[in-house]
DNA sequence: TTTT
DNA sequence: TTTT
């Protein structure tokens, strides 16, 4: 279809420590799995009420999920632009289902880290090359989308 | 959980005519089916791709579930922002499953028409009523953020 | 013309604390500076380049207006979603003028806190009035879009 | 700064033909005027309202500025992706001026036509290779940010 | 004028 | 399963 557009923007947080795959071809693919809230007070019986949304998101982008396995942890909050896809598969019992996840697609959306998440295992292991890493990586304008690596800005 | 965003961004076409369903309470929600896709081509064969993403809509806001009881159709091109939204449900083989759906909250979210969507059944029948019409809802701003009938901009 | 969408949307800083303004309505109107910035490396040189982005943001939307009074300082990072306005006005020496400006509508537009900032003249006095408080209204889903208020969440 | 967005979402016609430029080390630059309007009714009077609203975007991103040049003309419609930038400059009477662009940068931002633009002066000159040339650029995805020449769509 |  |  001509002229279509598919995009997710989400801010929350990090359920979990964030799954690494790799491609038989050796690529990294991570997953994740983030909740967003929104939260109101009922009219009637003024009582605060919340309701949480879990979203299952699906990286391809490689740098993105390079940032994700070094910085990324449970409880890390993120802005992430990516789009929606439904994949079907078949349960143990034969029968067809559908999730719907948020892709990062290789070529596009952005990952940015709007915490400073404490460091564990597998974070960086010098503040040197913590701050450079992260400074060239997910501490800049979004990346994914950004020229970080070149000259000019645009 | 403090300062989520959830914000879907669609553009794309209906696959079917828009569903009308009516609560017990009085309001009116809307079921939509829409496609996006996106192409490519594979790179060692030439060949074009395509994959067509479908998605389910559920509108909520009042004036916007007018406008596409009104305006759309099968086939009509919208440009849509909502939110994304899983619900659980249990299949006849009492099997628990999960939808995913974009809604268009009661107080959020919008829709604007992309094309001149053939009149049919419901459609205005004047083409001065519909030119009418369409100019103070959906051929305007994004439906249902803007002060369309209020007497300033912003 | 049928169909526009405008749309703005920023995670920054506060330059300065934001400027309360009220029209002779009684409205209140919120000036703010948001710097957003981007950096990469110069592929030459290796060295880290940054460039930043001054963003002149106009709040008319009531319920974020007083978010922004109330919890926004300097140095506050926050999501903000307006929608792109110029306006024209003559200087001292007669010349017209042009600035552009991010504004968040009355019926519209989005303002999220993403920091918790320090308390400081004007802040609430209590933690117990702090909490109620950015519960209520910033801390939630993004102001001014979402039914804080009623007693379903869409 | 850490963890910006920068980001410009537009859905308007462009004002006039867009201006094609070449810098001195070869790449393609792009400037359009865009307009986006919104209209509303007054609530006294019910006269309908409109503020239509300028954008001068400018394009960097090299297959944008093909897509760009090939297939938009004065009344095109468009959806676009982009971020704000504002530059200064020194105008005849030696003073500072200021003016806000929309821009798409070099890797990243989108560009989707809406309409089936008549063609004219420098299109493609026959429905043949037009179909094609649009199918593999302007006319699937948004442009710019989607894998159009690889063999996977994430 | 922010921030890292 | 996060967060406030």
């Amino acid at each position: 279809m001509a002229g279509s557009v598919n995009r997710v923007i989400l801010i929350g947080h990090l359920g979990r420590d964030p799954e690494v795959h790799h491609t038989q071809a050796g690529s990294r693919i991570v997953n994740m799995s983030m909740a967003t809230s929104e939260s109101w007070r009922n009219k009637d019986t003024g009582e605060r009420m919340e309701r949480t949304e879990w979203h299952r998101v699906v990286i391809f982008n490689e740098r993105l999920t390079e940032i994700a396995e070094k910085y990324l942890r449970k409880g890390s909050k993120v802005y992430l632009e990516g789009q929606l896809a439904t994949r079907k598969w078949t349960d143990q019992q034969k029968v067809e289902r559908y999730t719907t996840e948020v892709v990062v697609p290789r070529f596009g959306g952005a990952l940015v880290l709007l915490d400073r998440q404490q460091t564990g295992p597998g974070s960086p292991s010098s503040p040197d090359d913590y701050g450079t890493t992260r400074a060239s990586g997910a501490g800049g304008a979004p990346a994914g989308r950004d020229p970080l690596d070149d000259d000019v800005p645009f």
